[in-house]
DNA sequence: AAGTCTCCCTAGCAAGTGCTTGGTAGGGTA
DNA sequence: TACCCTACCAAGCACTTGCTAGGGAGACTT
């Protein structure tokens, strides 16, 4: 009934070093005989473990999207101030770029392209529920007179959102900005601003 | 020894409507035969007017950014102060995004991957100058009292950068929103940040 | 009238694309 | 012993890719 660890093992190896392909090279020119080399197989063999080089994509956009989210949940649920989730919200963004880069840089940069595809539609709904969060916490803000009250909420929503996730291109997991400095920083230019008073 | 008008407008013709599929579909995705197809010809035909594919792009890009540039350098020519001289950049980028948002797209999108290859070498010149005129805008700002002095420069540059840049991917030059609007809007966040005073 | 130039077509090639097929070595289970 | 499982290979198929060779119709130039 429950999945054999070493099942499970050689998957995970294969999306890791799959991911990481699609990351660098872009999904399209990515070639299964790419990733199958990367991993010292035939391409063939990669069909042993997998339906096709779209799934792997699937695979490993909902993966990353699932705890994404997941961590977003938690951070609502926790119920702070606008303020404060604001900030969880971007600092938590930050983490998952340090933690996951390549799936970062995939639901980035290839996204736009597999929402086409019916398979993908679910890349739709998660954005939707993007925007929704960060409506709220915006709104409320304003609400609270917490966050300015000329705000055009919309576009200060696409600001943060392209802005964070942007970042996966320059970002590096083992430099010695962490992820958490970057937030801090991206956080005083968002909520003060660069000009001096 | 001058170019004859009709030569270039068919030239000129085929490398709007090729840019417009490299931005939709992305450089890889679109075929010569897309590109044909949209101009009513056959894909061989494309090769009387261009060596390749790859100097269809090339075409694009450096056209585009030599005409960015040169924007560029008339503003810091004017030799305003730190503040407006920012402002003064960013709208012109915002400005170029609604003239050509199919270029600009491009450039974000498929600079990283052309840039490995020997002929778009001089994406990276490129690249160092724009860092260097947000860099001295920036310094001198805060060497000025302008902006705040615990700025991480090289950070807001980047920030800056991809902030501006990536609006492409949601601005539309046909909506309400003008460019001057959002370019405005930009400026207040972040000069001013969101937070309420 | 003859030549030249622009623009396009017909037809195809070599290299690569995702994916499929039949098969096999090694291990575990009954 | 008989059976099944995982993980892989060898070979190749149908199709797409960027690009090429050679030619032809019409307009312009000489």
């Amino acid at each position: 009934m429950r999945e054999v660890p070493v099942k499970t093992s050689r998957r995970a190896e294969l999306l890791t070093l799959s991911a990481n392909l699609f990351a660098e090279r872009g999904y399209v020119s990515t070639t299964v005989r790419d990733i199958a080399d990367a991993a010292g197989i035939l391409s063939g063999s990669l069909y042993h473990h997998f339906d096709s080089k779209e799934s792997m994509a699937d695979e490993i956009i909902t993966g990353f999207l699932d705890e994404l989210f997941g961590t977003y949940e938690e951070i609502v649920a926790a119920d702070h101030g606008p303020r404060e989730t604001l900030e969880a919200v971007v600092a938590a963004s930050f983490d998952s770029i340090h933690r996951r880069p390549a799936e970062v840089a995939i639901y980035q940069n290839e996204a736009k392209h597999l929402m086409q595809l019916p398979r993908f539609d679910y890349l739709n709904q998660r954005n939707a529920e993007f925007r929704k969060l960060w409506n709220t916490i915006l709104t409320d803000g304003v609400r609270d007179g917490v966050f300015r009250a000329d705000l055009d909420v919309e576009l200060v929503y696409r600001f943060i959102r392209d802005t964070v996730w942007v970042a996966v291109r320059w970002y590096n997991p083992e430099g010695t900005l962490s992820a958490s400095d970057v937030a801090k920083q991206y956080l005083g230019i968002l909520l003060d601003g660069i000009a001096k008073r």
